[in-house]
DNA sequence: GTCAAGGTAGCACAGTGTGCTAGTACAGTG
DNA sequence: CACTGTACTAGCACACTGTGCTACCTTGAC
């Protein structure tokens, strides 16, 4: 029983995390509160997550790896925005949390910064972010079919939602405060309602 | 001699915590860190600076205005949005465009991504952030004063502009089609029109 | 003199993250 | 069977954090 012990224990902090974030996107996280809230100790916690910041991070490298599926955009029974976050967070996703983020940026890094890159790798980068733009702009399509979103420049849109989308994965690579995860959410949020036209308010 | 008294203690806290900052720019300038080398209690402290927050923003603010006066942000002749736009230019600026954007990028690079980040640097370049958060708040402040931005959340507002920054001047980095000059100016007006609740179109 | 402010000192409280130790359950091994 | 090492848990202790509160002391006005 001590495979199911240990999964048990460390999913049920993970799932209390994931709840309490659920609840209050802004919450903190703490030691104590996620403990007591997954009936667990400290200590205990403190044994399957070393630091704070591994908790956080794990939790939100959860929340980004609940892939929706691609038809998801034209889900109506869910407000739009929420839909159009999935979206952006399934983008978003590849970049990965912590050092997975860090090592994968360095790829990036090597390829198109280092060294000035050739003729060939910026092409590369070009049809790849190209390419994000476009599926960002077929969202935003959806959404204006469906009259939520009123017509309007959407390849300006995608490119202003692709913007705070790169800033994110940056802010991923560099220090932070406590983990993105808090203020992650808010940030896309913010994004999306600029677009969707609503009052931007967290 | 009250107000000697006064000005002198309230004084003696905005220069320790100055200093502090200036031979450790990644200082937490904690209450009893401050107030101990001040030479003052904890209490007192308190008395001229309610919150912490509020001596931070302080020092910062007295450090700012020494090196650049930010009077624009005042000019009501202009529109909001345009001065906004202009001031979050200049904290763009000094990312640089084309070569020089690429070698000032390596340096942040180098110091807090390629090897993992010491303690320190991470320190000092979370101070360095959230300075620049902390100045656009005060820009947000400005705007909501004069009433053309309705009162909110300006720290979130400002972490959401904060993040539109960051991704622009990546986007400096990286290849681009044309140059970035062109989109760059509309994402910007996009993030200034989402907070400032405007319609967002560019 | 008396009184009210303005300012100071310093403790108390509720939090925070992390380290540490004692104890438990269980697999493997003699 | 006993023994041992490992995985895990519980829970306290420590050093911090920001803030509220009370007691105290000047100082100036009346």
């Amino acid at each position: 029983m001590t495979e199911q012990q240990r999964q048990s224990s460390r999913d049920r902090i993970l799932i209390a995390a994931a709840t309490m974030i659920g609840e209050d996107p802004a919450a903190r996280l703490s030691v104590r509160a996620v403990a007591a809230r997954a009936g667990v100790s400290t200590g205990s916690l403190r044994f399957h997550f070393p630091t704070q910041r591994e908790l956080q991070e794990t939790v939100l490298a959860g929340i980004y790896s609940m892939v929706a599926p691609d038809d998801d955009i034209h889900d109506r029974s869910r407000p739009a925005r929420d839909r159009l976050v999935d979206r952006l967070r399934q983008v978003l996703a590849p970049a990965g949390v912590g050092e997975q983020a860090r090592s994968a940026w360095l790829k990036v890094h090597e390829s198109f910064i280092a060294e000035r890159p050739t003729e060939e790798a910026r092409a590369a980068y070009l049809t790849l972010d190209r390419a994000g733009r476009r599926q960002i702009e077929a969202w935003l399509a959806v959404l204006t079919d469906e009259g939520t979103l009123a017509p309007g420049d959407n390849e300006q849109r995608a490119l202003f939602l692709n913007t705070v989308i790169t800033g994110l994965s940056i802010q991923r690579v560099l220090p932070a405060e406590d983990t993105v995860l808090t203020t992650e959410t808010a940030v896309l949020y913010a994004a999306v309602d600029a677009v969707l036209g609503e009052p931007a308010q967290g």
